[in-house]
DNA sequence: GTCAACAATCATGTATGCAAGTTTATAGAG
DNA sequence: CTCTATAAACTTGCATACATGATTGTTGAC
């Protein structure tokens, strides 16, 4: 096996936790996870301590570590601060953005259409974080972009039963309308201003999802 | 030997860097710093792992991990993040601030304001960071406040050398006013401006420090 | 039958050992 | 004398071993 095994243990990982298939609060066990993916302790720990620094996995000392579980005021912090380098994001983007960046927002945005049409929450979901990905890459800034999307991949587990509430698919959508209408015009305020109520509004309509989601962490928990 | 000992070197290291006694560009060997603490190399592999997620530390496969050393356009990016970070800081204190919070900015300030008049660099240096810091914890939002200590201790290497500019003092001093009486007026938006002016001017003087830095990083290269 | 104390088991945190890649020193060709 | 090829030395990345604190299960008291 050549090539590090440390950094495609840690993208997997984290591959598992984005897209769900290891749940907040779920414990990872270190010699389980050594066996899985046929390596020693030592790499898995690596790729842990890694995650744990980028906010995917809490580490309890002695105790083991875990998938991030954000209890409903570090979920509301966390979606503020998402919503704060969303703005700023759009802020930047309309003054910078150049004529590839708009065509990948364009590009995304019709493909968020064709999902929304098609009443397929799962593309829309793929096709609204290239959106939000387009207009940090059009932000100019590596730095900043790269915070936005380790961001994002933050919150993906938690959108994901975000965007099983009903009519929430339409309603982003028309609210990318009007943020890439103000990109587009290079009205950054605006789309910074637009871009914060797109992403607070999805904390607030979590505060309706927390219990049921403490709930399901709580079965997990206590199931194993 | 009590307690767990990555935790004390990832600090121990941290403080190191952020305080300039170890230097950007300078080589972290594991077995020398393992030597040095008198621990094994596996703690000291954590250490730098946990370092190198935050940003501090730059780990190049099979080729060791380094101070993490901005180039100039990571640091103008840097900077124009820690602009927006601290423009968020604001516009959220000026709304949220409780009394508390309100004395803390109000003494910090003073204690620059002392700094100042003695003339004193390190000390306004610290007191800078302690003005800025009770700006973060009065957002409230203690997820943001730690991406925005984070951040100010990333660039902390920097701003150090930054702060022997002359006259920069009494400037920063003079632009900390104007922040504080928004925000004490509970004007977010025109805090979160000042605040932006007030970090992006550092990224903006930096520019003329850069060579220097790469001059300095380069001799340390050569001779370390 | 419930609770508490204790023992056995287990997982984590650190140390050590080893293979492979990188760097540095050396020798030879031009 | 410079440049290149080669080999020795060193460093990292991973595996393995061991000690300590956590967890679980059992036994006994009430």
């Amino acid at each position: 096996m050549r090539g590090e095994a440390t950094p495609r243990l840690r993208e997997a990982l984290e591959d598992d936790i984005v897209a769900g298939r290891l749940k907040p609060g779920q414990r990872l066990d270190e010699v389980g996870l050594a066996e899985r993916f046929d390596v020693s302790r030592t790499p898995i720990r690596e790729a842990l301590i890694q995650l744990a620094a980028s906010g995917m996995v809490e580490i309890r000392p002695r105790r083991g570590a875990f998938v991030a579980l954000l209890g409903p005021r570090e979920l509301i912090e966390s979606f503020e601060l998402m919503a704060e380098i969303e703005a700023a994001c759009g802020r930047l983007a309309a003054r910078r953005m150049t004529a590839d960046d708009r065509a990948a927002m364009q590009a995304a945005h019709a493909d968020c259409a064709r999902a929304v049409a098609a009443g397929d929450r799962e593309t829309y979901y793929a096709e609204n974080a290239r959106f939000h990905g387009a207009i940090y890459a059009a932000t100019g800034n590596r730095i900043l972009a790269a915070e936005a999307v380790r961001h994002q991949r933050l919150l993906q587990p938690y959108r994901r039963l975000q965007l099983r509430v009903a009519r929430r698919m339409d309603a982003s959508f028309a609210e990318h309308q009007g943020i890439l209408e103000a990109l587009l015009e290079g009205q950054g305020d605006l789309a910074a201003e637009r871009l914060r109520a797109h992403v607070l509004v999805q904390g607030e309509r979590f505060l309706n999802l927390i219990s049921a989601l403490q709930d399901e962490a709580d079965a997990l928990a206590r199931a194993g």
